[in-house]
DNA sequence: TCTGGGGTCCTAGGACCC
DNA sequence: TCTGGGGTCCTAGGACCC
């Protein structure tokens, strides 16, 4: 499918669904409509933060982020729930069903919001009709309100579907910006978070209109590419397109979990690890993708985070590949401090069916003896310690003459288990 | 009583090769 | 003798977004 012309005269949609979590629970049971309700990751554990608000609890100071119980005590009377990702999915899924409707120039950011290319329907209709009709089809069908950006990109379109909350509809024009977008505050600007917007401050910029005037050599010094980046972008200026296949190019796959306290049992860690592996590998099956690198994230109980990471020779998407490479990780890497939360991701994400047999390679015999090795392996490291995934290659193949008596034992012992 | 879980992109240093 | 310069890959960390 060709892309709509980039050059000029563009009209570009942003369409961004308000306090998403919350509304599709309050679709889903209008009891909860009018009162403060939250949705909260662990909502029943000290650990829990606010995902998604409504606005009878922000109005009483939650915010998202929040620590659970300090929203509590902000707003005593908080109704408190466990997010529901798979109604959240399926919700998703209808509203872009809706979008699709209108133009097939749709490509969606993250569940809850997305960009549409109407140029070619603007030649015909007016776009603000364009948009009020799709705003109230979403309200009417789905009972979801959303607002929704137009502008001639799509960082514009962006940021003028944050102006007007809920049910808004902003148009961003570009002779206007001096008087919509410049007055804003720098951190305010879609890119532009909390470091940045000290930084740019600590040179004298305090609003979007006077980072669209800095040299941009100068940005460039501090943001590097960036710097020329955010000097475009507070000029209104963005022509990356819309596009519909962008979703369709993940680059990683990852499932992480904070634990309900700091642990050094390895019992439980292995418990954790062996679960997180499990629901990477169900996740990757569900997109039938095969990745090439595996990286293991460990947060201390001081939140100190550090990632490692491992690139392997060939292509895995199952279980016991990926927690074979994320325990390794972890033997080499922990600092035996207590641990709050792991986390594992494989990286360099490729369609299975791009990367042609490698992986039909492996039969069913194999597949079953991975799975055997890497329960050898666990057992010995009891006995050995870290090393030992590296001694089982060193030893390998099984005729290899043991030089040291540790490696003797060592055989010894994993032919015993074998 | 602090602070979840899913991602993307960029940078920078070291290894290695020519 | 004693040290250039570019390119690529790998790894770790950080900023940012929802």
């Amino acid at each position: 499918m060709p892309l709509p012309s980039q050059k000029k005269g563009r009209v570009i949609f942003h369409i961004d669904m308000n306090c998403f979590y919350a509304s599709v629970e309050m679709a889903h049971n209008p009891s909860l409509k009018g009162k403060p309700l939250a949705i909260a990751g662990n909502p029943n554990e000290r650990r829990g933060i606010i995902v998604t608000s409504s606005y009878e609890a922000r109005a009483k100071g939650v915010k998202t982020t929040m620590p659970l119980w300090q929203a509590k005590r902000l707003c005593p009377e908080l109704i408190v729930m466990a997010p529901a990702f798979e109604r959240y999915r399926a919700a998703s899924t209808e509203i872009f069903r809706l979008l699709a409707e209108v133009t097939p120039y749709v490509q969606p950011v993250s569940i809850d919001e997305g960009y549409m290319d109407v140029t070619e329907i603007s030649k015909k209709e007016n776009p603000i009709d364009v948009a009020r009709r799709l705003q109230q089809k979403i309200l009417h069908q789905l009972d979801i309100p959303c607002s929704i950006g137009i502008a001639p990109n799509k960082f514009l379109a962006k940021m003028a579907s944050d102006m007007k909350k809920p049910l808004g509809i902003t148009v961003l024009r570009k002779r206007e910006l001096h008087r919509t977008l410049w007055p804003l505050p720098v951190g305010e600007m879609y890119g532009i978070g909390k470091k940045s917007a000290e930084k740019l401050q600590e040179i004298g910029i305090e609003t979007i209109g006077d980072l669209a005037k800095k040299d941009v050599y100068q940005l460039k010094a501090i943001f590097g590419i960036n710097g020329e980046r955010f000097k475009n972008r507070a000029n209104g200026i963005d022509l990356s397109p819309v596009d519909p296949e962008a979703v369709f190019d993940f680059k990683s796959i990852g499932n992480s979990q904070t634990l309900i306290e700091d642990t050094t049992d390895k019992v439980v860690i292995r418990k954790l690890m062996n679960s997180l592996a499990e629901q990477v590998e169900k996740r990757m099956k569900r997109k039938t993708v095969v990745g090439k690198s595996v990286q293991l994230m460990i947060r201390y109980h001081d939140r100190k985070t550090i990632t490692r990471s491992k690139k392997l020779q060939m292509y895995i998407d199952n279980k016991s590949d990926i927690l074979l490479i994320a325990q390794e990780l972890f033997e080499n890497h922990w600092n035996k401090e207590p641990v709050r939360l792991l986390g594992i991701t494989v990286q360099d994400i490729e369609d299975k069916h791009s990367i042609g047999q490698q992986l039909d390679l492996f039969t069913y015999e194999e597949e079953a003896s991975k799975e055997k090795l890497y329960n050898t392996v666990n057992q010995l490291r009891e006995k050995y310690g870290k090393h030992t995934f590296k001694q089982l290659k060193a030893t390998e193949p099984s005729n290899t003459q043991p030089r040291t008596s540790f490696q003797k034992d060592f055989l010894d012992d994993y032919r015993k288990l074998k």
